[in-house]
DNA sequence: CGAAAATAGTTGCTTTAAGCAACTAAGATG
DNA sequence: CATCTTAGTTGCTTAAAGCAACTATTTTCG
């Protein structure tokens, strides 16, 4: 197939696609919001401890007109805005309890769309659909931006523990972690702290430890990305340092815990091959328990 | 994967998507023409002897915005508004060669965006790319809206002749058929013309007659879809009936021949699985030749 | 056939989405 | 401490698009 020929084939999916998802209208199917104010919504709702600058940069739109669109959700409840104590200039977005409500609606309406979108495919063509739609998403995403650089901790500074602390607040967890308890890790050679920077800036970090009790085993922890660093490649880019490592050190699989509201970054795991598993720990917080195979047969399962 | 899951991904890959095209579209606002304005001139000059209602159909905006931008591109000697003979209330629109010139830049415009796009991509993965959106694309086109009726032509009638008329019009040639010259077609047991109606209305037509010069193969011509039906998979509908009546008939090959600025209709006719040919007969204004073996393996061979 | 209904398009007016720029308040820098 | 930067707010403006009332043709149907 010819250059011409693909791109013309691209742009041509790409109009049948757009008209097909309805873009380009300013509604959105409710009636309430603007298509603005969903995606705005969406994004609270995605991302703990966002802020407008923040949304400024995943929506880019100008920072005036986002002030007062949140102004109008916030007064009509649906938004909570709390000064942050660690710079008081910036206000940590929340859906208020309503806002959760209203979303959850939304979520239940585009949901139904897409069930509108697969009826009258059979199972076995859902899975096509499925399947394809992976391949196109990991093939696009697969140029990384080069600005992130990961590596593995050899020294715990002040700003990692920061971060980490960050993470903590993020899920709801009164932990402190001392320089010793990450120390530890950070020199166990069959673990450790994977940092991620953005243009020089700390923005995300992941444990590795072994699972004493399952031998070739590893688990990831702690994985965070900084809102503002969203949707970058950042938690791909730890999670390849961390897969290397693994594999580098004999380890058969990696689990992985989450919460099963957490859906983008059970989506993330799963685009990456990590499959449902048992229950593997007690933590209470945990919903769904993950793993991946890290043997060299992995690549080649993913291609299909 | 359940269902849940399935619909999650979708929703996923949409958001991924939309990002992704959303990042091409900005761009889009750099010159001249709102993106409104470029979808439009997108759109005469991919249907001939579209109207303003046409227009109001495809773009779903209000037919006092469309007037306004037409009157506005018309003033800016890109687009012609011509009254048509038939219904002297509409107005046949066109782009000025000012506008074609003006339509050829935006496009090269996309396609470089593209090219960016899979710049990073190896040749392989391009084919990949491309192979997995005709799948997604083909799936969610398989629900063929029931409204669409095709059926091969028993009787000439003036409402045919208009259609056909039409067509003539449309690809500026000075013919004209009579009912003698299609009746023949029509009664010719190993070809025939075929219709299909939209809502009890006639929109499109083909004749599929046989090429003496080469044994097994039929050839597929004067296919039309009026401007106001387009998209809703009526010429599908025309070649689905065709094939399956060619095969009926023991025909191994369908060829047909196009214009190479007729991208959208090659476009189509390459998701079905008609492949670039040898030029197989004298007609000068035709300058894409495609053949598709109609034998029972093809289907297998389309799904890979 | 001719009156009423439907369709194609135009135009005046209004709403909505979003940007620009100047401003305040709080932090970071040096 | 003075300056520079960042987060967010507010007044003003522009661009995109809708609504509704209007004209000019067709179409329909009693």
């Amino acid at each position: 197939m010819s250059d011409a020929t693909q791109i013309f084939a691209i742009r041509d999916f790409n109009r049948f696609y757009t008209a097909r998802l309805g873009l380009l209208r300013q509604r959105h199917l409710d009636g309430e919001f603007s298509l603005t104010e969903a995606r705005m919504l969406y994004e609270i709702w995605a991302n703990p401890r966002l802020t407008a600058s923040n949304l400024r940069g995943i929506l880019g739109l100008d920072r005036g007109y986002i002030s007062r669109l949140l102004a109008s959700l916030t007064k009509r409840k649906l938004v909570r805005q709390a000064v942050s104590k660690a710079d008081s200039r910036e206000r940590l977005l929340s859906l208020t309890p309503a806002g959760e409500k209203k979303m959850a609606a939304l979520n239940r309406q585009s949901e139904k769309q897409i069930e509108e979108m697969l009826q009258g495919l059979s199972r076995e063509e859902r899975e096509r659909l499925v399947t394809s739609l992976g391949v196109v998403r990991s093939l696009l995403t697969a140029q990384k931006s080069s600005e992130v650089q990961v590596e593995r901790l050899s020294e715990v500074t002040e700003e990692v523990l920061d971060l980490l602390q960050e993470y903590y607040e993020a899920v709801g967890v009164m932990v402190r972690d001392t320089p010793e308890s990450v120390g530890e890790i950070v020199n166990d050679p069959d673990a450790g702290v994977w940092i991620a920077t953005l243009n020089g800036k700390i923005v995300g970090c992941a444990y590795l430890h072994s699972l004493p009790s399952m031998p070739g085993a590893t688990e990831c922890k702690r994985l965070y990305v900084k809102p503002s660093a969203r949707g970058k490649g950042v938690a791909h880019a730890l999670l390849d340092a961390q897969e290397a490592f693994a594999r580098s050190r004999g380890f058969k699989r990696i689990y992985l815990d989450s919460k099963d509201d957490l859906r983008v970054a059970i989506g993330l795991y799963q685009r990456r091959g990590f499959v449902a598993c048992e229950r593997y720990n007690d933590n209470p917080q945990a919903t769904v328990f993950l793993m991946k195979e890290i043997a060299e047969t992995s690549t080649k399962a993913l291609r299909r």
